[in-house]
Order: C-alpha cells, then sequence, then structure tokens
DNA sequence: GTCTCCTCCGTTAACGTTCACGTGGCCAGC
DNA sequence: GCTGGCCACGTGAACGTTAACGGAGGAGAC
C-alpha cells in the first residue's frame, strides 16, 4: 500500500496509453469509449490501485462523494444509532460522511450546521431532528443541497422519513387493554418531540376507540428520573393498573416507582415501553415494549436521500415502517 | 446567505486592488504582508463572506481541514459520547470530522478503513479502539498521517490516550472493603477489552494489597444479560456480599439476579458499577458507580492529535485522568 | 467520389488554492 | 554611486479532475 502518494489518472493513462480524458470516461462509465479500451484501462487502475481523488472531483464542480449529517448530541440511543445506519449504506455507496453535532435544534443552530456542511461542499445533507418546533427552522432552511430530515413533523418542507409511532403506539395501548385493564395510563416523552407527540395520539386514539377517557398525560423527558417522578405521582392512584411509557427509560423509573411503593410488576402493574433499548430485556421483570430499527431507518434514509441526489425531485414516498411490539413479562392480565 | 456560488481567493483579490497570492498570505497568516493591506484584504474577506475552499486546498497537498474518526459500531454509551467530544473540538478549531464505522476492529477492516479516510485527504484519524487485540492491528498499521488511538493498548506503537482505570477500579474495591465486607467478587468486561483488563487489574491488586485472595473474576460481554447469568452463577454462594461489575449495565443484570434469588441490595449485597451511564442513578436502589467523562476523552484525544498535526511529534503526555466513585444507595455496610 | 454521420478519442481550459520564484522599491554601508 | 539586503507583493505553474469542443477514421448513401 502506497504511502500517501496515490496514482492519479494521468499514471494510469499513461500506462494505458490513452489520454486523461479517456480515463475520466471510464471512470465515469461514458458510454463513448470501446469495450476493448475500457476493459484495458480497467485493468490498470485495479493494478496500480487507483482511486479518484474526491477533493479534485468536488473543485471541479463535480460530486464531491461526501455527505453530511446533521445530529443532536445526545445521550439517547436512538440518534448514535441512526448515525451508524446511515455510515454503513453510505459506506456501500461509496460516500464518506461529515458528522456534525448541534448541541441545540432551533433555527440558527441549524442554519449554521448546514453552513458548516455547505463549507465542506457535501452532496446531500441528512437532519436528525426530532422536535416538533424545528420544524418552522427546518422549513425557513436555505440549502443548496437536497436536504433530508429524519423525525421531522411532515410539514416541515423538507423531505422527511420516519416511523409509524402512531400506529405502534396504538398496537402497545390494545395490548394493554385486551389483558382486561380498564384503562391506560401514558407518561409521555416531551410534547414537542414528533416521536412523543405520535406515540400519544395513538395510544389516546385508542383509548377513545374503545369508549375510554383518557386520563391526564404524564409528560416526562425521557429520562429514568421523569419515570420515577411521574410513577411516584401516578401510583398514589390504587386503580392505576396499566401503564405505557414513550420509552425504556421511564419506564425503568416507573420500575423504581413502582417498587417503593410496593407495587408488584407485573402482578399489580403492567408495563409497556418503546424502544426495545438493549437493556430492556434484563430489567427486572423484562419490560415489553416496542421495537424500534433505528439503524435500518437510517440506513432507509440514506437511500432516500441518495435517489434525491441522482435527481428523483418527487421520489416515491414509501411507507413509514411500522415498530413492533415485543411483549416480556412486564405485563400481565389484570387480576381485580 | 449565497446559495452554492461563493466567493473565491479571486474575488477577494479583485475587491481589494491585490494579487490572489496576497490574499493567500493574509489567509495563512504568512508574514510578509503590511498591517494595511492586510486589514484591508481582512475586511473585503469579512464582507463577501469568503471561505476558503477545503479541497482546492487539498488538492494542492495542504491541509484539507478535515480529521477522520474510526469508531465501532457498538450500542454502547462510551463510544458515541467520545464521538460527539471530538466532533466538538474539531468545530471549535474549525475542522471537519469524517466517521468512519467499523463492525469488527481486527487488523484487516481497521487498515480498510484507514484507507477510506486517507482516501477523504483526512488530515489526522482518531481510533476508538477498546480492544487489547486490536493492538497487534494497530501495531502494524500503516498511515501516511498522525494518528492516535483511544483506549489501545499503551504498546500499541500510535500514540494512545485513555483513561486510569485501574486506579478507579481500586477505589471502587477498597470502598467496599472499607464497608466492611471480607472481599469483593468482580464481574469483568471482556477481558480483550483493555478498559475491562484494567479495572480488573485494579480490583485484583487492592483486594491482594488487603491480604485477600481475589475470588475468581465472571468474565462478562457488558450487557445486562451476561450481568443476570454471572449474578445468578455468583449469588449462590451466601457469603458473597460485595460485587464490582465493570460497567453499569452488568450491574443491571446482576439486580435482576439478586432479585430472583432474594437478595436485597444494599442490605444483602452491595454493588459498585462503573461508567455512570445515564440511567444509573435511577436503578432501583440507584448505583454507586465511577463516572467517566467520554465527551472530555474525546474533546482530550482531539487536543493530543491536533499537537501532533501543528508538528510536536512528541507531545508531553497529558497524565490519564482518572474517572471518580459516585456513591449512591446500592452499597451499605456489612452486617453480618 | 464526396458528403454525411457516427464512433472513439485527444486537446485545452478551467475549478480555488499554494509553491517557487521573480521583481521592484527602499535603506544602509562602503 | 554601486552593491547587497530586506520588505512587500506579483507571476506562472501546478495539484487531479471534468466540460466543451474538435478531429481522425470508417461506414454507408447517393
Amino acid at each position: 500500500m502506497q504511502l500517501g502518494l496515490r496514482a492519479g489518472l494521468a499514471e494510469v493513462a499513461r500506462a494505458a496509453g490513452v489520454s486523461k480524458m479517456t480515463v475520466s470516461r471510464v471512470l465515469n462509465d461514458r458510454p463513448d469509449v470501446s469495450t476493448e479500451t475500457r476493459q484495458r484501462v480497467l485493468a490498470i487502475m485495479e493494478d496500480l490501485d487507483f482511486h479518484p481523488n474526491r477533493y479534485a472531483r468536488a473543485l471541479k464542480g463535480g460530486r464531491s462523494g461526501v455527505i453530511g449529517l446533521i445530529c443532536p448530541a445526545t445521550n439517547f440511543y436512538g440518534p448514535t444509532q441512526v448515525l451508524f445506519g446511515v455510515e454503513e449504506a453510505a459506506r456501500n455507496a461509496n460516500l464518506a460522511v461529515i458528522v456534525a453535532t448541534s448541541s441545540s435544534l432551533d433555527s440558527h443552530s441549524l442554519q449554521s450546521a448546514i453552513a458548516r456542511l455547505e463549507e465542506s461542499s457535501v452532496e446531500a445533507i441528512i437532519i436528525i431532528s426530532p422536535l416538533v418546533s424545528s420544524g418552522d427552522a427546518l422549513r425557513g432552511l436555505v440549502s443548496a443541497v437536497p436536504t433530508l430530515a429524519i423525525w421531522a413533523p411532515s410539514d416541515a418542507g423538507v423531505v422527511v422519513t420516519g416511523m409509524d409511532h402512531r400506529t405502534a403506539a396504538a398496537t402497545a395501548t390494545q395490548h394493554l387493554l385486551d389483558l382486561g385493564h380498564p384503562s391506560v395510563h401514558h407518561i409521555s416523552g416531551p410534547l414537542d418531540w414528533t416521536g412523543a407527540e405520535q406515540r400519544m395520539l395513538g395510544w389516546q386514539t385508542t383509548l377513545e376507540a374503545a369508549g375510554i377517557v383518557p386520563p391526564p398525560v404524564l409528560e416526562g423527558d425521557w429520562s429514568a428520573a421523569a419515570g420515577h417522578e411521574a410513577g411516584l405521582q401516578l401510583l398514589r392512584d390504587p386503580s392505576v393498573s396499566a401503564v405505557f411509557t414513550a420509552n425504556d427509560q421511564m419506564a425503568l423509573g416507573l420500575y423504581r416507582a413502582a417498587f417503593e411503593l410496593g407495587r408488584r410488576i407485573p402482578d399489580d402493574l403492567s408495563v409497556v415501553g418503546y424502544d426495545d433499548g438493549p437493556d430492556s430485556p434484563h430489567y427486572t421483570p423484562p419490560l415489553s415494549t416496542v421495537h424500534q430499527d433505528f439503524q435500518m431507518l437510517g440506513a432507509r434514509a440514506f437511500h432516500r436521500l441518495n435517489r434525491m441526489m441522482n435527481g428523483e425531485t418527487k421520489p416515491e414516498i414509501d411507507p413509514d415502517d411500522t415498530p413492533r411490539l415485543i411483549i416480556r413479562a412486564s405485563t400481565a392480565a389484570y387480576l381485580r
């Protein structure tokens, strides 16, 4: 393997006895090269371990081979898994990924992240943007390249990809109703998050469809601490028998509240979480939860972006994936 | 904000009535420009919102303004937090970060990740490489640019940065001994991980220093499942009263085993974890654990890399940071 | 024969930046 | 007054790639 000094178009051209232009044509799969010449050039490229220089290409105004990913710097499980999914898919398409984290998701920092990425001549941008409020920021966004937002509100003006949390939340709620529980309480995520809002709506409509008046929602911040606090408040009411939490960590906090108040899970209290994070099978008891495949979401987002980059202005909307319910030991039939 | 077509060196030069070369000199802080000219050029650059083109620079063989980060695609909490720390520090230094994930960390995939990054003309590479075995791969590594490995074994031949897990583990173990426990058991991470090895050694030497023969180590894989399994095995022995686990998730699994076997924490069993992940304060009971600041580690790694990039061949070794013990409710005095 | 068209390929000039060198102008020293 | 040196700046070429254009050669139609 060569150190630093790699072969360029010129070396290949010399070795093949053709001009640089012909090599370039072979490289870009242009039609007007004879099969024979093409084969010869390809063989030499292989031989010299030739790889086109991204920067020369970008400079010339062509494709830079780099895409940008804007990712909120949280310690949540989801966004980073999406990142890995995007990276892997991009790698398979021979594209590099520049990551720009942004601590907040307001219009200003979003726009500055985009500006940073455009300075790096990215060909396209994926924004992981789970907040409802960032919809405004996204709508006003000025970007010279195709842009796609994951989890953004669907009216955000950029192409959006996400998951059908609403249906999944409905399934989870229905599961608890099917076990005989007279009602299901909900500890939501911050309702400023699109995912939280959708889950809440799925829960709400399911209860209403069953003729049950939805009890007040307790809004958490995704943290186990919030789940704990909400749990302490909720479980003071002895009639509460089933809780659907908008993520696993809040379910974990709820577990703790239940323990402190002497409520056994699932005997006295059924719990369904959301995410199916790596720990949830090992909670005490193992948590029934809704499985999300974040990496696949990232991969799907990339493929959609890729279609946009290749000029499909109106990519067919692929239907959002529906996360599926996984039933473990934290839910049981209502026995009172 | 302009779309796409940004001002180049030439526009600035024209507006300032100087040559491109002079602008370039201003840009790179070269000495041979008069103060007056420099001011004028700087003002115009500001005016035109000029930003140098990374790719033209890279093409010319200068600095590309991009560094690479190789990150194992795990769902562990640490590596991604390190990523965020690196990105933030790099952003402040006006550098972009290309991420290359690699599912395995053997010599081949590591070398191919490096090759990918070098194709993108990165100026330097940070490898998040927590495996002892990747030491061999790192030693044999061929890289044209400065390379730094985080968590790699210290003899890995590349500059390494890490944390003093050994001391931290010793502190954690000593804490349990100070509470009167006759011995401390250890559920380690995979001993192929440098961090796991160091924690194990810290635990071991502390016990030995106290005149206690270290009991056999139970080796886990960081998962809550492994902690659960190890816990079931360990807690069959009624004399086990204190366990130090190499991360929080295995402690969570141990909690579950304790629950299933009717051992109360901390009354019958004291537990200390490691990492202080976001959930550990909300376990039942809250987990005593060792806090690691992964983002700071990432930032520190970047600064060290930055010094290497600026030609300091022998950066002064900054001492590894020592993670600190946080005492919560999962540890209590020995009462038998 | 020659006119046209097509296929395959080369030449030239850019993209934005920096490097190596060159060139005036000014001042000091003899 | 001449040399030498330093300062401030300009000139030309190059990095690796591609777009636009042009040209050689052959095939086919009349």
